[in-house]
RNA sequence: GGGCCCGUAGCUCAGCCCGGUAGAGCAGGCGGCUCUUAACCGCAAGAUCAGGGGUUCGAAUCCCCUCGGGCCCGCCA
């Protein structure tokens, strides 16, 4: 198979030695003036079929894909971030010598810049009339086969740069996603929020229960281990009186991957001072909105993008934690249960519930069994018990419960929010409870973070959103690495 | 970590059950064609069948191990 490959990539180097021994540069500096594809196809669709317009010039560049030579004259598609154009290229106008040294030296996949004026064929196809063609870069390795792209997951993955120019349903993905970050950051930074970055080392990481991975400093002499999330860092700038703020940034968990988790992923976390949960739950609805409006905006032809917008719009439904657990499960006053049959309840959705399993767990595989999968329209689900939390504050009014809510879509979790802890004392006793043996395993204990809540943090809500499943959601994609651009991978043997 | 499945030419796939020594399309080479668009037509070429071991007269095919990947479960939110 190597043998093969280096054939082909054998023949590619011949024909740039072609160009080399022309006198021409095989690698220039720039082409000028360049426009997008799109410019030259709206150009030319202005034209009645058979017709061209020499009236105007442009210059194009991009990637070559398919190229149908026809004897004296030819056509080759490029392809740029904007979509394509055909070039057509005919001897008669390129020249007996520029005609056939184009094709003895241009392969598909080569990127090549063209300069002509809009044509429209016989069969009506928008296209650029070439007067000039030149090389820009060769491609050396061969693109994937035309039809079908890439389709093997693991090359996808280890080539993405292959994957996205060969594939415009990649390339669309990743380009619903820049544009939901940005939208993201739009919307927040239009509130009044403050965009941080915080660190993502440090001895202690706390704010998740998740295993970290763990590095060491030269420096310092010292473990450190990466973030598992942002939310103890961001409350001690509300200490610190930003008052608003929030930071959009990868976190690492020290876990498997599935359809829906990776180790390292995106985190958006934003705190609001002087505000409650419910006031979040407003907010989270004017962020989904919009942003499901992007993703249609992005995506035209994805049928799942243009379902989310027409569903994501206020009011969103709303339903209990409690209630809702309860009329699945068919029993009542789960929060009364002792812990002992919390767990017999949680085993018998097949759990694996061990003897010393806390309330929290239980809790998380219920209503993970019962409930989630039937929340499939947009939905926050209000008022998890306490046990559930240790970074939330207590319920105003019932007893047992804290002030958090989710949002589920389609049987995921898009959103968590509450209202932020910031008693000190409670804290601390709350951290103990929660905290084990083993900092790698458990939710870690953070004194220093105790510490900031004893000079005051003001009230304030909190809002997590997985940005990778947010995108997921909003573009339709059913696995995490569908978008993200370098999932991890074993070393290549 | 457990179970199931997959790995054949640069790419997309067939062949594997039922063992007889690998086949197509695209891409690449040569030739033809001045409106094609998965262009078309002709010719020639291209493969340690993921790697290693075993069974067998004979292994892409059956068995075992290793590597890589996918799906499900677990872990995780």
């Amino acid at each position: 198979m190597a043998e093969e490959e280096s054939r082909l990539i054998a023949e590619r180097r011949r024909k740039l030695g072609l160009v080399r021994a022309s006198g021409r540069s095989a690698y220039p500096y720039r082409f000028g003036d360049v426009v997008a594809t799109g410019t030259v196809a709206a150009a030319a669709r202005a034209l009645e079929p058979g017709a061209d317009d020499v009236g105007q010039t442009f210059s194009v560049a991009g990637r070559l894909g398919a190229i149908r030579q026809h004897g004296k004259s030819a056509f080759l598609d490029l392809n740029d971030r904007d979509g394509s154009i055909q070039l057509f290229a005919r001897v008669d106008e390129l020249g007996e010598a520029g005609y056939q040294s184009m094709l003895d030296e241009l392969d598909p996949g080569d990127i090549v810049g063209a300069v002509g004026h809009p044509v429209r064929t016989k069969r009506g196809e928008p296209s650029l009339r070439v007067k000039h063609i030149e090389l820009l870069a060769k491609a050396l390795r061969p693109p994937p086969e035309k039809w079908h792209g890439l389709q093997d997951e693991e090359a996808r993955i280890r080539r993405r740069h292959v994957d996205l120019f060969a594939s415009s349903e990649s390339r669309a993905r990743f380009r619903a996603r820049s544009l939901l970050t940005a939208g993201l950051r739009t919307f927040l930074t239009e509130a009044g929020f403050l965009e941080v970055e915080t660190g993502v080392l440090s001895p202690v990481a706390s704010g998740a229960a998740a295993r970290p991975f763990v590095t060491r400093s030269h420096y310092l002499d010292d473990e450190l281990r990466l973030r598992v999330a942002l939310e103890l860092q961001l409350k001690r700038l509300l200490v610190g009186g930003l008052e608003r703020v929030f930071e959009l940034g990868p976190v690492f968990r020290n876990e498997d991957l599935d359809s829906t988790h990776t180790p390292e992923f995106t985190m958006m976390e934003c705190y609001w001072a002087y505000a409650d949960y419910l006031d979040m739950r407003g907010l989270v609805e004017r962020l989904y909105g919009r942003l499901a409006e992007v993703a249609a905006a992005a995506l035209p032809d994805v049928p799942a993008a243009q379902a989310a917008a027409e569903v994501f719009r206020a009011p969103f439904d709303v339903v209990d934690y409690v209630e809702t657990l309860e009329r699945r499960m068919g029993v009542d006053h789960l929060l009364e249960k002792p812990i002992e049959e919390l767990r017999t309840l949680a085993r018998a959705t097949g759990a694996p519930i061990t003897g010393d399993a806390p309330a929290a767990k239980c809790f998380d595989k219920l209503f993970d069994r019962h409930v989630e999968p039937t929340l499939i329209r947009p939905t926050f689900v209000m008022d998890y018990p306490t046990v559930t939390s240790p970074l939330a504050k207590a319920h105003r009014s019932r007893p047992g419960r804290i002030e958090r809510f989710e949002l589920f879509y389609r049987g995921f979790e898009l959103g968590n929010a509450y209202s932020e802890l910031n008693d000190p004392e409670e804290q601390r006793r709350r951290f103990l409870e929660q905290a084990g043996d083993d900092p790698d395993t458990n939710f870690a204990y953070d004194e220093e973070f105790v510490e900031a809540l004893e000079h005051g943090m003001p009230p304030a809500a909190g809002l997590g959103i997985g940005v990778d499943r947010m995108a997921m959601a909003l573009t339709g994609a059913t696995s995490i690495k569908d978008v993200v651009l370098f999932p991890p991978a074993r070393r290549r043997t």
